[in-house]
Formats: C-alpha cells, sequence, structure tokens
DNA sequence: CGCCTTTCTTGAAGGATTCCAATTAACCAG
DNA sequence: CTGGTTAATTGGAATCCTTCAAGAAAGGCG
C-alpha cells in the first residue's frame, strides 16, 4: 500500500497510508516523536517549532488527535501526568513509571498480542487493550530517602 | 488500634487509626466515597456539601491527599478523565473503562496480590504495583454505531 | 482548660487542554 | 498545471482541574 517515492520521508508515506492528508505539522510531529519517545504536549510543540517555528500549539494538539485516532500514535496518561505519546508500534508494550520523578520506561509485554490479558467477567463489555502501569521507584530515586519511604511502607504513596 | 466507641461513625476510627486527625471535612470525604465509588473530586465536593455546605474545594483536594498518602484511599485517572477515587480495600482489583462514555467498572485481579503480574525486566526499579486499565466499550456503547466503530476497527477510533 | 500544630477558608493563579471563526493549505479532477 | 472543494491551521480566548498563599479555625495533647 505504501506509496514509497524516492528520498521520501516515511513519515509522510506512514500518514498516507493511514488515509491521513500530508501536512507539515503532522510530519513534523511524527519526527518529533520518533526521536523523542513519551513526550508530552509542549514537548513536541518545542521540538516541532524548531524546524517550523510558525506552527501553533493548536495545531498540535489536533495533529495528536488525528494520528492519535489515525492509530499512529498511542497517548498515555499515567496518574500526576499530562498526556504523554509514543508512536505505536506492534510490539503492544507496557510501562513502567516512577512514583518520585515520573520517568517513563517501556517494559515488554509477556504475551505481545492486546488485550494481553484474559478477563474472567467482562460486565458485557467488548474489551481490545489491556494497558499495565507498573509502579515503583527507579535507581535514582530509590537512593533518596524520602522517596524511598514514600513508596515502600504500607499506608503511604506520595504518588505526586 | 481502633478506638470502637459506641455509635462512633467508622471513618472516624479509619482516620485515628492511619494517624490522621479527625476533622469533619475528612470525614465527609470518607463518607461520600463510601457511598460514590470512583468519584471525582467535584463529585466528592458535592456530596460532601450536602451535609457540610461549608467544606471548600481546596479542602477537599487536602483531603483527598491526605487520605491517599496515608493509604486509606487510592486515586485513579484513565487517560482522558480528572482523577478519580475510591476507598482502598484490600482486594487489589482492576478497572474496566469504556472509551465511548468514560464509565469505569472494578474487575478482580486474577492473582490477588500487588505486584500482581511479574516483571522480566525491572530497568533497577523497585516495583510495588501492576495498575491495569482495560479499555473497550460498555454494552450501551456498543449500541450506537459511532463507538462501536471507533474501537473495533484497526485504523480508526474516535475515543473523543 | 489552653497552647501548638495542622487543617480549613477564601481568593486567586497556574497549567493543560479545548472551542471558535477566519484564514490558509492540500488533495483531486479536469 | 490550475481551479475548486474539503480539510487543516491559526490565533485568541475560554474552560476545566488543580495548586498556591495567607489568615482563621479546629483538633489533640499535656
Amino acid at each position: 500500500m505504501s506509496t514509497i517515492t524516492t528520498d521520501e520521508l516515511p513519515e509522510r508515506a506512514m500518514l498516507r497510508d493511514a488515509g491521513l492528508r500530508v501536512t507539515r505539522p503532522r510530519v513534523a510531529v511524527l519526527v518529533a516523536l520518533d526521536r523523542n519517545q513519551h513526550a508530552d504536549a509542549a514537548a513536541i510543540l518545542e521540538a516541532v517549532r524548531q524546524e517550523n517555528p510558525s506552527v501553533s500549539h493548536q495545531a498540535v494538539y489536533d495533529c495528536l488527535h488525528a494520528l492519535t485516532e489515525a492509530g499512529l500514535v498511542r497517548s498515555l496518561q499515567p496518574a500526576g501526568s499530562s498526556a504523554l505519546y509514543e508512536i505505536r508500534r506492534n510490539d503492544n508494550h507496557h510501562h513502567l513509571v516512577c512514583r518520585g520523578c515520573a520517568q517513563l520506561v517501556d517494559v515488554p509485554c509477556s504475551t505481545g498480542q492486546a488485550p494481553c490479558l484474559h478477563l474472567e467477567e467482562n460486565h458485557g463489555y467488548l474489551v481490545d487493550e489491556a494497558e499495565i502501569y507498573y509502579w515503583g521507584l527507579c535507581p535514582d530515586c530509590r537512593k533518596q530517602p524520602d522517596r524511598e519511604a514514600a513508596a515502600s511502607s504500607s499506608s503511604p504513596s506520595k504518588v505526586t
């Protein structure tokens, strides 16, 4: 399906193949995401503007929505963070989140296919995905007593 | 540990046992959560004000933070929703979220203990919890063609 | 009972995201 | 290559949720 032209950015083909119009901001957003996984809207805007200074923040939001609807991009929102975006690949991975610094790391899915977890009782829902956040402390935050204490004991949880 | 006095609200004991001061807004927040699982801050505020009209929204946020840190309450934030709260019980359940209407349903955890999923590579993290969101369409939204189409096919997805 | 600390109230600010109308650009057919 | 149609982008403002700050009130211990 993909229309491959000489020296054409792969992002352009991605867009066309998904049935989306190829626009400068959309290409720029995809390129930015390719370089910077787990970026939020502000970071993407900044990256996009390095090469296209005139792009508005609204355009970035529109692009992200369009790309998400088209399935090219996946949006994440671990509690306490603003929306993060990543290019959707076929690996159906999950995420490891640090309670201390909110750092996000990819972890492979054990089964590899979505939905990767069986559900006993689905309440009549048509389930298509299981999204998993593993919460914990990253190596750096484990060294800091404050944050160590926050997540290790049973009662607390300074999620912020 | 709990100091049980005649005709005392169990919420007061919960707070005292957790080492928190027993205040009117905190008790009211716990009572509201007990009646209304998966409520957001606005819903809790409204419920609290039915009996305590003077409670400020800021007090509700403060209470929710204090209760969350103390481990009495758990906060959820499925992508696209504002923060939701539920009383933390010992069942370590997970959640089923409708992409159409954002309705949230509890589903039991298969293993029952946290973290309920083993992680092959933990990147040096100290993991204490696996939070799972099952995404799909609730029975009502499955009946609506727009939303049905949104999540079932591979390319589209009007997640709104 | 009274002090000290924590929590609450009030008012306002902040950040992220969305809405809207007018303009501009991309795609497709001729 | 050119025009017409459709869709995307711009820019500004508005909305929603959450947090900050300062003073007032209330809880808990001695």
